[in-house]
DNA sequence: GATTTGCACGAACGTTCGTGCTTTTATAGC
DNA sequence: GCTATAAAAGCACGAACGTTCGTGCAAATC
């Protein structure tokens, strides 16, 4: 299981801690757990009984409750950037890394058991002010802001509307299967995508 | 500030009971908590608080916070319906009524403290089985049903695809003017519906 | 081999939640 | 104006929440 300690080579990510891999294993069911019943409905009892572990255990990883989501909304960004931003940034610049964006978007979300994270999260927390809502405004709107980079880069008139309604279509998709369970609104999704798409000047 | 019963005269929105009045008072005053907090975050001690009532006197409406979420959902619902649908039943099938859709919804974000009722209570009960997600989803579909006629009846080529990316949007420019504070969301949503339009065969 | 440190544990705290009872107050018909 | 009934309040409960505390144990350090 464990790599025998290579003498001399000093890799970076040098065999974790005890504790911080499980702080991982937390904050890895804490994504999942908060996608599905939100951060706040997020809650330790039960993200410690699943874990197997004491609340009080848990507890300490983090000190408080915020201090919990707040790592949680940073673990949940790692995610995307791993599974969505850093897979599309293989495309070039412009309409293809746009097409990639959407489309990594949408396939990702079958990773999750509880639906976008983000879906889930913004919504909870626009209207309670303070720094996990701030955090959670603060990646997406990274992520708008690349898109529009994008857009601009492609030669859009109007960056970002377009950025809005790429996001529009791909949060809209997720939500509405969360809610219907109707696979064919992805189908309705990859359409639109196509649609704007078409929108992109030649080059 | 109460009319003189006027005598022979029954109207049929005859003099609302004291608890009737109560009640509608209760639940216009939930929606727009639990278009804030969500319908989980929704407390009867804290809706009782607002309305200077006990715990105890709002409870015994309702019985159970279950009912009072079912109630408050229909409640939003009827809202919904009197700021949104039926001004649009107005304007001429199709087109017109499809364009009246998109802005009706769009103006009646403002009369919301705390942002559109369905963006935030769908996200929040899309992974909680039970009959209030089912009233939500009903609600939803209903709306999503009607779009779908108007465009079928407007001649697009793919009325789902249509709906969907009309709810996309509207909903879309919500949440993400939730997030950012920035009214330029709508611009953009506006800009997206009159592409929308254009696609819509000319008759 | 002794000591310190890192991690996790169980028990208990105070608070807030939904809910059930009983009592008081307000309303509406005779 | 009295009375039956509806509405609201008062009070207490059990459960679940986040949090604190003291303790046990293993690995690391001296």
């Amino acid at each position: 299981m464990t790599q025998p300690p290579s003498v001399g080579a000093e890799a970076l990510p040098a065999e974790p801690s005890k504790g911080a891999q499980t702080r991982a294993a937390i904050l890895n069911r804490a994504v999942d757990l908060a996608s599905a019943e939100g951060l706040e409905g997020l809650t330790i009892g039960r993200l410690a009984a699943e874990l197997r572990m004491s609340k009080s255990g848990l507890f300490a990883h983090f000190g408080s409750k915020r201090e919990l989501q707040l790592a949680t909304v940073d673990a949940a960004a790692e995610r995307f950037r791993v599974a969505v931003i850093e897979p599309a940034m293989s495309a070039p610049d412009g309409a293809p890394r746009l097409r990639a964006m959407g489309e990594r978007y949408l396939s990702h979300l079958d990773l999750y058991s509880g639906g976008c994270f983000w879906g889930a999260t913004s919504a909870e927390y626009d209207d309670r002010p303070g720094p996990v809502r701030d955090a959670i405004a603060a990646a997406l709107d990274a992520w708008l802001g690349e898109l529009e980079r994008q857009a601009e880069i492609a030669g859009v008139e109007n960056p970002k509307r377009f950025a809005f309604e790429l996001y529009a279509v791909v949060m809209g998709a997720n939500a509405r299967y969360r809610l219907s369970r109707d696979r064919k609104v992805f189908d309705h999704a990859r359409g639109a995508l196509a649609r704007l798409e078409a929108e992109l000047p030649p080059g």
